[in-house]
DNA sequence: TATGAATGAGACTTCATTCAT
DNA sequence: CATGAATGAAGTCTCATTCAT
């Protein structure tokens, strides 16, 4: 990865996340990463290939935030790092204009990438069950559903309270 | 309204949730609605208005939805129908593009519209607080940010048990 | 057909048989047609469409120029005019354009078009059986080689002598 | 000439004559001939360059199979030799490639080398006029010119019988 | 000699919008 | 009110060519 390519993705990152993917052209991606349009092309094929490699970079990125969670063994403790898990990105610029793009990239494509959440739901599963919850798969379920509307919220609502919210949560699990 | 304004908005609406505003040229809206192109510019002056019309028509149809919750006045029954508001539309093709609608606009414009659903904000808080929940405010809070992520996962989730959810949450909150 | 779009097609055929299909530019051909360039593509779809539009009039073209020899029924009458058909467009600047694309077009995209010519071909054959030569078909067959050579000469070679050629084919076969 | 030279060369031969000259990039070039692009640069100064060493290469290579039958005395073999000519390369995938190139670009570009042809014309006209035709010139530059018909009708014409035309033309020739 | 990243001009195409009818 | 031809700006993409390594 030549650092031109980093540049144009880091481009095309902040402005999929800013305008979307439709509303960006190349053209402005290649203004913002300083570096001629064509090479976009060279590099990514087309404009498509150049998305693709940034949900790529999402996947990646998604498994290493995951990661801390399914290797945690106490209960409580992994509810309590999944709900807080959002607002560990909260105060990077970088890291929320990433999320976005993926939430964007889901409604805008219609995509929507189940098997990159698969491994919590199960650690999660694990932990409700741990927990004599009674059932602990739609408990699960059910967390991860509202997870999906608390960023939702915190992305697009201007004025939404998140740490509220994260604490009200935990403390509605007991966690 | 005439009736080529309804084919126009019918078919808009339509295809922007198929395939998001951007994605969607007025030429294929006015293809769609068998009318021409220029007719679309007459009525609604530009996309936008044409955009404009149908986010228009999205809130008088929430009004709509949401003016039995709130006329409600037994607790139970407030956060019952609110729980089971999307299962209302979940049965009706035309209903649900109207709210994929709403939906993916949000994420493409990022505008998320609070105002729209302040007035059953104030019921729920209402209903939880009749029901002597500890902090009412956020319950009915926590419970639309719910309903968000719900919306989500049935509109992009394709294997979305939404069914077994909306049961779920109604025992939770034993209404 | 608006007058435009005759503008186009006259451009288009004029450049095309200067500088080829493929060196020709869509937005040279609305330049020369003093057009906009996106009415090409409203009209004609995209490049191609054009190409074809253009092939179409040619086959037309071709059937009105050879209907004269299908009908003739002496058959050294059929052969002369066979031959003199090229000299009848040599005059025309315009129908040289238009045959000179006709061949460009074959080599560039390797078509071609037998079907056009087999209703001259049939009336070749049945001439020289009349005329009692052994093997009408392979002399028909070569008399239209012949001409697709002499076609070749007359566009390609700036020195060529048309005329020359065409009376010593009729003294060949006495016509 | 290096060996990454002639791969280039024989690269650009088989794409231009199976695409065209303007249809084929030189980084399919490159990437045929597994080559950098840059080095088609180096060797050829530009891609003008890259299509006169192959323009050069078929003079030379046309030279060689005219040489036979400038050498040849008997002028029924001349005849019967030139006739056949195309006969050798019908085999040969590669000179089929060659000869189809040659044709291409004289369209492509419009120049019709007729130097490359003037020596075997002088031993046509020869050869007719030993054998007593009336008008050799011009008997020899009927016959040069049906075989341009025949090399197109059989580089373009699917079912094209080859064998049969040159045997059929042997016969009315005699040779 | 050889590579391949990088460029800039220009190709084809789409699209919102205007306007004569 | 309604049509659809026409436009011009902008979009995605290709390509010959250059240049640092």
């Amino acid at each position: 990865m030549t650092e031109k390519q980093e540049k144009i993705l880091a481009a095309a990152l902040s402005l999929f996340a800013e305008e979307g993917y439709r509303s960006t052209s190349t053209s402005k991606v290649a203004k913002r990463a300083e570096v001629s349009e064509g090479l976009i092309f060279r590099h990514f094929g087309n404009k498509d290939g150049l998305l693709e490699a940034i949900i790529q970079l999402g996947e990646e990125q998604a498994k290493l935030l995951f990661a801390d969670i399914i290797m945690t063994t106490e209960p409580k403790e992994v509810i309590r790092k999944f709900i807080e898990i959002i607002t560990k990105t909260s105060q990077n610029k970088e890291a929320i204009a990433f999320w976005k793009l993926q939430f964007k990239i889901k409604w805008e494509l219609e995509i929507y990438g189940k098997h990159k959440t698969e491994a919590v739901e199960q650690a999660l599963v694990k932990a409700f069950s741990e927990l004599r919850y009674l059932q602990p798969e739609k408990e699960a379920n059910l967390l991860l559903t509202l997870m999906d509307g608390i960023a939702t919220r915190f992305i697009l609502q201007e004025n939404f309270d998140l740490d509220e919210t994260i604490e009200f949560l935990k403390q509605k699990y007991k966690v």
